[in-house]
RNA sequence: GCCCUCGUAGCUCAGUAGGAUAGAGCGCUGGAUUCCUAAUCCGGAGGCCGUGGGUUCGAAUCCCGCCGUGGGCACCA
């Protein structure tokens, strides 16, 4: 948390030169190496208020610092209203001592948060699409668990409902050796079930087994049915209607969502006397709101975002309005995977079951890398997913870049034939190994935006970074060859870089292997 | 038609609580191996950040229009 331990001294510094007190100001990393280790803009945000410019308060914070406790070791350095922090390499090594990877300062405010992901229906097998929800959805309760929030994460099991009767019957129909049912199921799985006794639960348990695979494991299977058993549907209706948001036209039975800014109303109960999906949805929200004490995050694919007004209105209306607010209700809309196969996008349909599925690109190139591919991706963008580039064991696939940092550390213990240091004194450090220690230092703010802001991947990307300081630094400082102090030096630090990506891949649930 | 998403190097993508000269990998190109795994490193070329306005001391980032991509617009699930 070094950003955050440079922010409060920057807080503390206005406090003593001005007497104002301020909000944790954002603190850069300059582009521009000349410019310090850090920065900060606190004087742009001060000029107004205190009537001066920029450039005058800047140069007034430096001046003043030189008189403040607790700043010892930063050099602040005034240019075109930034304040410039240069930290000096024993600050650094100090920092640096005291820091552990897996240590994690918690959220200010912890949460109770029930996290939905997933979710596919049993009547088929997973593909990629699916993958990367669950990778991201997993990758973002460890996260959220990492900075101290408690996590429940779930997958909603449609075990009922028309798809579902239609799925029973297709398979039915196959084993009697009779037509299949319009619109049914017709994919090669469907032959293997036939002796199922349960195909649906089959599919549902097939689904666990192939999550398992790439390290996804749920904290509960939420079955669709059992809401329907214990009347919860009715119940969430009545709710509802007790909020006078329900009304009947054409023989149905209606919500009225536009009253929470959906463009229009929608159905609970048909004209036929069955709830519609959406009705038993809200029974499952109206459940999950009472579950999870404090935060909801659901991850849907794209072909749901139009379905996500609806439920922000009916969660507004089950559970009261402050669940409109982001800190409290969050759907994330994953885009889509396109797989590719020589450069060629590949098809796919469920119902006909041409499709790659997720077991088998899991067969051909493995947990690490399918789960490094799918985590490397911001959620809201569609991607490629290039089998080819998967498999290969280059700098086109990063995840093998970065495992192979944490591999060549090991190599070096092994060759020396010692154990890491503990501990170590420092001389003068080289700019590889100043900057290598200077984005560890950042581990844990990286974590803590990462899971503010719901994107795993900025973890990768932080250790693809990582890496490449850490190769940057093999190459430009040996260490076999090199006298005893400076090597204990550089091994130390480089011990605690492979903690960071032991524990960064730990996060990503990919393995950091001692040897390739 | 209406709503949502996205548009950054030739390709695949980072970067969006506004910051100082916009980044990486691949591809192209020039180098590095008496030395810990070359699965690596160092250098070069390559950009009006879709487009036109607006807000601001400052915009890839925030607001509006337009163009383009993908998705959604059921008494389906």
């Amino acid at each position: 948390m070094i950003r955050v331990w440079i922010a409060a001294r920057i807080v503390d510094l206005v406090a003593a030169t001005y007497g104002v007190a301020i909000p944790y100001p954002a603190i850069d990393m300059p582009k521009n190496p000349e410019y310090g280790d850090f920065a900060t803009n606190v004087a742009f945000g001060l000029a107004q208020q205190l009537r001066k410019s920029p450039m005058a308060i800047a140069q007034e914070l430096c001046d003043t610092s030189k008189m403040v406790a607790g700043v010892e070791g930063i050099e602040f350095v005034p240019l075109n209203g930034f304040v410039n922090l240069k930290l000096n390499d024993a600050l650094i090594w100090r920092q640096l001592q005291s820091w552990n990877p897996t240590t994690v300062l918690p959220v200010a405010v912890p949460q109770r948060i029930l996290l939905e992901y997933v979710s596919a229906n049993p009547t088929g097998p997973l593909h990629i699409g699916h993958g990367r929800w669950a990778v991201i959805g997993s990758c973002l309760k460890d996260l959220l668990v990492q900075v101290g929030h408690q996590v429940h994460s779930e997958f909603y099991v449609n075990d009922a409902g028309n798809q579902i009767g239609l799925f029973r019957a297709s398979v039915a129909a196959i084993r009697d050796g009779e037509p299949v049912p319009e619109g049914g199921y017709l994919g090669a799985y469907v032959k293997d079930l036939v002796d199922a006794p349960n195909p649906v639960e089959a599919m549902r348990s097939a689904h666990e087994s192939t999550l398992a695979r790439i390290g996804v494991v749920f904290d509960q299977w939420f079955s669709e049915q059992t809401l329907h058993d214990r009347g919860a549907v009715a119940e969430a209706i009545s709710v509802l209607r007790d909020a006078e948001t329900v009304y009947q036209a054409d023989g149905a039975e209606w919500f009225r969502s536009t009253d929470f800014g959906d463009d229009k109303d929608r159905v609970l109960t048909k004209s036929d006397g069955a709830y519609t999906y959406f009705a038993v949805d809200c029974a499952y929200h109206a459940d999950k709101m009472a579950r999870a004490g404090d935060r909801m995050i659901n991850i849907w694919g794209a072909d749901h975002h139009g379905y996500v007004p609806r439920v922000r209105a009916m969660v507004q209306a089950l559970g009261g309005s402050e669940w409109a607010s982001a800190s409290r209700f969050n759907v994330i809309i994953g885009q889509l995977v396109t797989l590719l196969k020589n450069g060629e996008p590949i098809r796919m349909s469920k119902r006909t079951g041409e499709m790659v599925t997720l077991d088998e690109i899991v067969d051909e190139i493995g947990s690490d890398a399918t789960r490094f591919f799918l985590a490397m991706k911001s959620s809201d963008s569609s991607i490629e997913f290039d089998l080819e580039v998967a498999k290969k064991k280059s700098n086109e696939n990063p995840v093998f870049y970065v495992q192979y940092a944490h591999a060549r550390i090991c190599a070096i213990y092994r060759k020396l034939e010692i154990l890491a240091p503990t501990d170590a004194t420092h001389e003068i450090l080289n700019t590889a190994e100043r900057n290598l220690m200077m984005w560890c230092l950042q581990f844990q703010d990286e974590i803590h935006a990462a899971a503010e802001n719901l994107a795993p991947n900025r973890v990768v990307f932080f250790l693809i970074e990582l890496a490449r300081l850490v190769h940057g630094m093999y190459e430009s400082s040996p260490i076999l060859k090199t006298e005893p102090a400076l090597q204990r030096q550089r091994l130390y630090i480089l011990e605690k870089a492979r903690a960071c990506i032991e524990a960064g891949l730990q996060l990503l649930r990919i393995s950091a292997p001692i040897a390739m």
